[in-house]
DNA sequence: GCGTCGGGATGACGAATGTCATCCGCGCGA
DNA sequence: TCGCGCGGATGACATTCGTCATCCCGACGC
């Protein structure tokens, strides 16, 4: 069995995380890190660059979140299969990401031990996802959001007046106003603030 | 020079963070990784029973924060230097970190290859310090809201309503609006959840 | 053709919020 | 001793916000 080695890619903005993980993959026979990158935007070039077989892909990214970065991997290297990582909750988050094209989605919590068998397994075409997550993700279920709605409380989120989400979002003020009002019913926040907070958590804000 | 090796412990509510680092730093000969944890309440117990030299404290933890830890180290294993790590920015974590008795502060972008580095320099009782957060730092100063101001933002960051974040202060409505008032016209803020977001992002919420 | 839904807007109204002046008591530095 | 800052509170006021009804338009479904 002395197969060619898995080829990794690192997808993370903090390099000491992303540093760290590289020494915990390495230690495995069968894994080698190829490449690492510390913006979403830098993925696709460097798994084609590095012929990737798996890519670890954090959400929060700055240029290309982990999602949007997921999809772009299967468009444009669909050899190279996705496992995403993220921090604790988010369970909307986990739809999103399979319907991106990701194989697996691990949270940052699971024990580090277990992090070489999620890559294994999703090289070998097997879908990864925590258990936990997956029934918490059917309980929250899809975003009850309209696009509007979001992309107001991705406005909101800066804690800006209603003029201002009206200029960023170049909709009148009363415009902006009810579609808060809808938001905030919606995900049952009795304020705004509440209502950025509660779709935040459930990762409804992503584009 | 066959010294013992450097004795670490790793507290970071990121279980797999945790492992990576455990992983990235046992690679070093002289360093050697005894105990980890995922709570900063923890840390002393750990730290006295397992003889650590030097301890790795994540600031966002459950249970006491970075700095808090750090400072019952200092109080109750004064043989246990600490190194605080932490999300870029939030300079105004830097001061209150050497306040608590750390001996040095990471942010978690710096290159993997410094942090085994800096774990010697500070177990070797220097001062370990990113120069740029440094001025970063002294730029932000130190914060200028108040013991109650700081807690009326605290408690709206959650999002509620003026009542709730009275009743969750035992203040009158009348006095959390003043607060929130004062505390808008220190951050700069024009709304109290734009004062919630500087002030949070300039490390001025912490206990 | 008609009902429904989403996007966009207006206007009105009550409640919540932000601002300010003012008051009290306490501790602390000059 | 006096002033000043901070904690805490009250009351008044203008603005903002949240809610609702209502309207127009285009796209779908049936």
């Amino acid at each position: 069995m002395t197969d060619q080695p898995i080829r990794l890619l690192l997808a993370d903005d903090q390099a000491l995380v992303r540093g760290a993980l590289a020494a915990l993959l390495d230690l495995e026979a069968d894994l080698t890190v190829v490449a690492q990158v510390g913006r979403g935007d830098e993925v696709v070039a460097a798994a084609r660059d590095y012929r990737v077989d798996v890519a670890l892909l954090d959400v929060e990214m700055p240029g290309l979140d982990g999602i949007a970065a997921a999809a772009a991997l299967r468009a444009h290297v669909p050899t190279c299969r996705s496992l995403v990582v993220t921090t604790f909750g988010r369970p909307g988050y986990l739809r999103r990401a399979l319907d991106a094209g990701a194989s697996g989605f691990v949270v940052k919590d699971t024990p580090a031990e277990q992090l070489a068998d999620a890559v294994r397994r999703v090289h070998r075409g097997l879908r990864v996802v925590d258990p936990e997550l997956a029934v918490e993700s059917l309980a929250v279920g899809t975003s009850p959001l309209t696009e509007r709605e979001r992309d107001v409380l991705v406005a909101a989120s800066g804690g800006g007046t209603v003029a201002d989400i009206a200029r960023a979002t170049f909709l009148s003020e009363g415009t902006v106003r009810n579609y808060l009002s809808a938001a905030m019913a919606k995900t049952g926040g009795r304020t705004r603030a509440e209502a950025v907070r509660i779709a935040d958590e459930n990762g409804w804000l992503l584009a």
